[in-house]
DNA sequence: ACTAGCCCCTGGGAGC
DNA sequence: TGCTCCCAGGGGCTAG
C-alpha cells in the first residue's frame, strides 16, 4: 500500500515526465473516485454527489464525469508534488488534480486502449503484470502517452478543482507535519507524541498527528527503535522517542531509495517493483523469526490494524 | 473533543 | 475441482 516513500517515487517519477504536457481527453470506468470542485460551489457538493440511491447513479454520475472531464481537457500540466499520501499534480488556469491512492491505487504511465469498455494495455511485458490491469481512470496526453490509474480495490480517490479549493478539503488541511519534511525537528515531534495519549502505533497512523506512515513503515520504525506497538504514547522516554524518530526517517530515506515497498500492490509509473519489501524485520513475517533475537515474531490487533513486532526485543515500557 | 466501529472493494486463502 | 465465506486495509464518516 502507498504510504510517503511509494507516493515520493511516483511523483518523483511524474515530476520528470509529465510537466509541460496538456491533458486532450479523460476516460473512466469508475466515476465514483471522481470529485469536482467548482469555482461557484461550496465543498459539500461532494456529498450530494456520492451516489447512495441506484436510481439516481447514472445520472449524477455522467453530469459529473462531464465536469470533470470538462475542467481538466486542454489543460496543461505544470508541476507534481506531494502532500502527505497524496499526489498534487498541478495544472493551467490555477487548477489541481489530487489523487490519493488508497491501499491498491497506483499510476501508470503507458498506452492503453479501451476494448468492449475495459482498458488493455498495449504493450507486453511489464503492463502484463496483473496488478497492473485494474485500469479505472485514463488521462490522454499530448505526447501520445496516458497517465492511468489502475486500483483493484477500487478505493482511490481522485479531486479536480481550483488549487485553493483541493487544498483546503478538511484531510488536507488537517494533515500533520510531513516526517520527511527537512523542517520536522526532533523537538517538534516529541511534542507532537508527548501529547498523545493513544497507543503509539496507532498514533503514528493517524495523518492528523503526522503524515506519511503507513502500516509497514510504522511497524518496521517500531521495531528498529525497540518500542512495543501498544504503549502508551506520552509515556515514551526521549531516548526511546528519538530512536523512533531516527528509524522513521531512516527507513523511509533508504526506502525511497530502493523505489518503495512493493510488497502489495505497489508499481511505479512504468510499472516495476520496489525494493523494499526485501528488507522487512516485521512486517507480514508473523511467527517468523527476529533477525535480532529469535524471537517469534507476533501480529496483533490495534483499532482494527494489523501490527506485526518481537514481543522479545519490543517490550512495553 | 474524543474514539470505536462501519463502510467502501475485490482477490485470494481457508474450509467444506 | 469448485463453491461459499471471510478478510485485509487507508481513512472518512457516524454514532456513542
Amino acid at each position: 500500500m502507498p504510504e510517503l516513500p511509494e507516493v515520493q517515487t511516483i511523483t518523483s517519477q511524474l515530476q520528470k515526465e509529465i510537466p509541460n504536457l496538456t491533458i486532450r481527453d479523460v476516460w473512466s470506468d469508475w466515476i465514483k473516485m471522481l470529485q469536482v470542485l467548482n469555482h461557484n460551489d461550496h465543498i459539500k457538493i461532494k456529498k450530494s454527489q456520492k451516489f447512495t440511491k441506484k436510481s439516481n447513479q447514472s445520472k449524477k454520475a455522467s453530469i459529473l464525469f462531464e465536469r470533470f472531464k470538462n475542467d481538466i481537457v486542454g489543460k496543461k500540466i505544470k508541476k507534481v508534488s506531494r502532500i502527505g499520501k497524496n499526489i498534487l499534480i498541478y495544472l493551467s488556469s490555477g487548477h489541481l488534480l489530487l489523487v490519493h491512492q488508497k491501499m491498491s491505487g497506483h499510476l501508470l504511465l503507458g498506452k492503453w486502449k479501451i476494448k468492449n469498455g475495459v482498458a488493455v494495455p498495449e504493450e507486453d511485458g511489464i503492463m502484463k503484470d496483473k496488478m497492473n490491469g485494474y485500469i479505472h481512470l485514463i488521462f490522454y496526453l499530448s505526447d501520445g502517452r496516458m497517465l492511468a490509474l489502475s486500483d483493484l480495490r477500487k478505493f482511490a480517490k481522485v479531486v479536480l478543482g481550483p488549487e485553493d479549493k483541493v487544498l483546503s478539503l478538511s484531510e488536507i488541511k488537517k494533515l500533520g507535519p510531513d516526517v520527511l519534511d527537512k523542517n520536522f525537528s526532533f523537538e517538534s515531534f516529541r511534542k507532537i507524541i508527548k501529547s498523545k495519549k493513544g497507543k503509539i502505533k496507532q498514533v503514528l497512523l493517524d495523518q492528523s498527528v503526522v503524515s506519511g506512515v503507513g502500516n509497514i513503515y510504522a511497524d518496521e520504525s517500531l521495531w528498529k527503535a525497540k518500542i512495543h506497538p501498544e504503549t502508551q504514547a506520552n509515556k515514551i522516554d526521549d531516548a526511546r522517542l528519538k530512536r523512533l524518530y531516527n528509524a522513521i526517517r531512516d527507513i523511509m530515506k533508504f526506502s525511497i531509495k530502493v523505489g518503495g515497498d512493493s510488497m502489495s500492490d505497489f508499481r511505479n509509473i512504468y510499472g516495476k517493483k520496489g525494493g523494499y519489501q526485501k528488507y522487512h524485520k516485521v512486517y507480514q513475517r508473523e511467527k517468523e523469526a527476529c533477525f535480532l533475537c529469535k524471537a517469534q515474531i507476533k501480529r496483533i490487533k490495534i483499532s482494527g490494524r494489523s501490527a506485526h513486532f518481537c514481543p522479545s526485543c519490543q517490550k512495553k515500557a
